[in-house]
DNA sequence: CTGTTTACGATACATGGGTAGCGTAAAGGA
DNA sequence: TCCTTTACGCTACCCATGTATCGTAAACAG
């Protein structure tokens, strides 16, 4: 028989289980309310059975998240001032979804950033920051790839580094969400493009100084 | 006698040790290796002794770290693309100092990201995380008066919102260090500051398309 | 049917953050 | 000189992550 799949074949139901298990006390206590045992009791597992498919909390944190988020793909209108700032809504959104988690009236105050734990567990553990990189690649080549579709049809400057503008907007977006709290949304995303897009020095006066 | 200092005092070379043993642990081992006990041990003080003056480790790990950033101010030369240069490269280097710790030569590779850990601490702590919006708040406030006063003189657009310029700079810079990972340098900091003030349109053919 | 391999459950355990309680030490006030 | 107040050390303890071990169950190969 084929060597990956010998002996006592993994129970799937558990795997379900478990991520809607996970799944409910994360978003609704946050990352400290996310308890391996109450895990394992209410998916009716014991907690070593836990630990043979995510070796850490960390992990299993990310399978979760992996699990919730939903992938969305990058639309190509010709209008980049459009498409961008939908790219970034986006992301904004997606934060947003995890921002609200552990606080939705703000009783169970203790448990906030899901969003500053999950990055943390990238920094913690090499295999999920390979893998968080990984991803942020792959969507962030499509992004390129519609820059410079606008950059070709002469809407963006040629010298334009793709990944610089990248940066500044899911920059800004991060920045707000991990280190500010100021919140972000449609018009946020917007503003950002805007001031991205036609540069904050005066075209007129004093084009560059 | 006066309210706040009645009984026994603190005995403050106590802090100056507990810091600097938990700064090296910090350093040298990153988050993870920044243990209550051994830095108890190595201050020789009793471990709740550390409690009574840091109520969590999180606490001490931003206590130790204030402790080693020097305050370093704005400088305005006139010269809005070279001031702004200037900040967005003394934010990177704040960042690389904490950065570099507890992988000197890769040889303890479990303890990375001091930043990420920082910033999961502010998101754990309603405290900490105050207090960080609160030195952000301050920082950036002379920052705002820099963007401001370029703007009077002509430099910058008139309907420019100074946040959000500050928000592409130093979000791009934290996108980096906490999510792609890549580096931040001067040269970065420049590239970032031109793409911001020129801004990723094309001027010529199709300024606003 | 028997042996091998892997999964599951259960228990015990090591580790580290954090708390509680108690005896003692150091300061000022009466 | 007591008395009160706070700091310190010490011990014991709670809790959660994560590991080790062992008996048993489920699959397949021969």
């Amino acid at each position: 028989m084929n060597q990956a799949q010998r002996g006592r074949p993994r129970d799937t139901r558990i795997d379900e289980r478990v991520l809607r298990a996970a799944a409910t006390l994360l978003l609704r206590h946050g990352y400290a309310g996310l308890s391996i045992e109450e895990v394992a009791e209410r998916a009716g597992v014991a907690k070593t059975t836990l630990y043979r498919r995510w070796p850490t909390k960390d992990h299993l944190a990310v399978a979760v998240v992996a699990h919730l988020q939903d992938e969305d793909d990058i639309t190509d209108t010709g209008d980049i001032r459009r498409d961008l700032s939908d790219y970034t809504e986006k992301i904004a959104t997606a934060l947003n979804r995890l921002r609200s988690a552990g606080r939705p009236a703000g009783q169970d105050n203790r448990s906030a950033g899901v969003v500053a734990e999950l990055v943390a567990a990238g920094a913690r553990h090499d295999d999920i920051g390979r893998m968080g990189r990984h991803n942020y690649a792959r969507r962030n080549a499509l992004a390129v790839a519609l820059i410079e579709r606008a950059r070709e049809r002469g809407q963006l400057r040629a010298d334009l580094d793709p990944l610089v503008l990248l940066d500044q907007l899911a920059g800004a977006l991060y920045y707000r969400v991990l280190i500010t709290g100021a919140p972000v949304d449609r018009h946020y995303a917007e503003q950002l493009v805007a001031t991205a897009l036609d540069g904050a020095a005066n075209r007129k006066e004093a084009p560059r100084p």
